[in-house]
DNA sequence: CTCCAGGCGCCTT
DNA sequence: AAGGCGCATGGA
């Protein structure tokens, strides 16, 4: 019986059923994590490592299409983080009043594990843009320099990320011409010292939090708010803290209402006070701030 | 029209 | 160490 699973789980399909729970699906791929998700009637067609898929919530889980038959879903569960107890991780945070406010805002949300290149590159061009702007960038991107894969339906096409070597080999006017502004000579340059191999991404893995983002750090166009992002978003260090505007703003009106606290008191707070999975506290902040604003 | 957006690098104190 | 400013672009 096990056997027969094992068999029939081998076989490649073009479709599967991860189940979760505590997941809020269309909301985790909006929250201005990852740049690459459109709804398109009632599920969600994006681009993970190459491979086109669409995603669409379901009582008890989440149901995967590809265009191409796959054989080993791990990409995908990686990507979805699908086998990650939120409660566990809840239980984790602070007991305080803007955390259970900010939870009772967004149940579901969840972190995704990205690609950290994409990662990478996609945070780079997001220094001072709204996340539909940032989405309209990545977008023409890909569309120019990505390699084109299939999608399910026929003769429609969509595009994978371009590579950091492809990026290198481009010139700053062609990156120019997707609209990133000032920001096309910080991912050239980002993008050469890792198609030289000056630095090797794959390994940051490896390395304590402290280290890997002292070597994001030093790439051309990368802060310490978007080493944080990378470390959280691509690598799953999950006590990284970004901290922009939004979380300045929640962090200022929520833990400190009476007095004016600089960015980097900001930054050593955040550090003490939300603990191990500090960068799903800030997740959860970061989206209840904009919720909150929208009216 | 002005203001500001999931910042960073460089130049002053 | 800490603060101010310019940077491209587009939406509100």
């Amino acid at each position: 019986m096990d056997s027969d699973r094992e068999k029939l789980a081998s076989v490649p399909s073009h479709q599967i059923t991860l189940p979760v729970r505590d997941y809020d699906l269309g909301l985790t791929l909006s929250s201005g994590q990852a740049f690459r998700w459109q709804a398109v009637e009632g599920e969600w067609e994006g681009v993970i490592r190459g491979h086109w898929v669409s995603l669409k919530p379901v009582p008890g889980g989440i149901v995967a299409r590809t265009a191409r038959p796959v054989r080993d879903w791990d990409w995908l569960r990686e990507y979805l983080r699908a086998d990650e107890d939120l409660n566990s991780v809840v239980s984790h945070f602070p007991r305080d009043p803007a955390i259970h406010a900010a939870l009772a805002a967004c149940p579901g949300l969840r972190l995704l594990r990205q690609d950290p290149w994409e990662c990478l590159a996609s945070f780079i061009l997001s220094s001072t843009k709204q996340i539909v702007q940032i989405q309209q960038i990545v977008a023409k991107l890909c569309e120019r320099w990505g390699e084109a894969i299939p999608t399910a339906d026929g003769d429609r096409l969509a595009y994978a990320f371009p590579s950091a070597e492809t990026v290198a080999a481009l010139e700053e006017r062609d990156l120019r011409e997707c609209k990133m502004g000032f920001r096309a000579a910080y991912l050239l340059q980002t993008a050469r010292i890792i198609a030289e191999g000056k630095l090797d991404l794959e390994e940051l893995s490896q390395l304590t939090v402290g280290t890997a983002r002292e070597r994001l750090e030093s790439l051309p166009g990368v802060g310490p708010k978007i080493a944080d992002c990378v470390l959280l978003f691509g690598y799953g260090f999950q006590e990284a803290f970004p901290v922009d505007v939004w979380i300045l703003k929640a962090l200022q009106q929520l833990y400190f209402p009476k007095r004016q606290v600089t960015l980097r008191q900001m930054r050593e707070f955040s550090r003490g006070h939300f603990g191990r999975f500090a960068g799903y506290a800030q997740q959860y902040l970061f989206h209840y701030m904009r919720t909150q604003n929208r009216q």
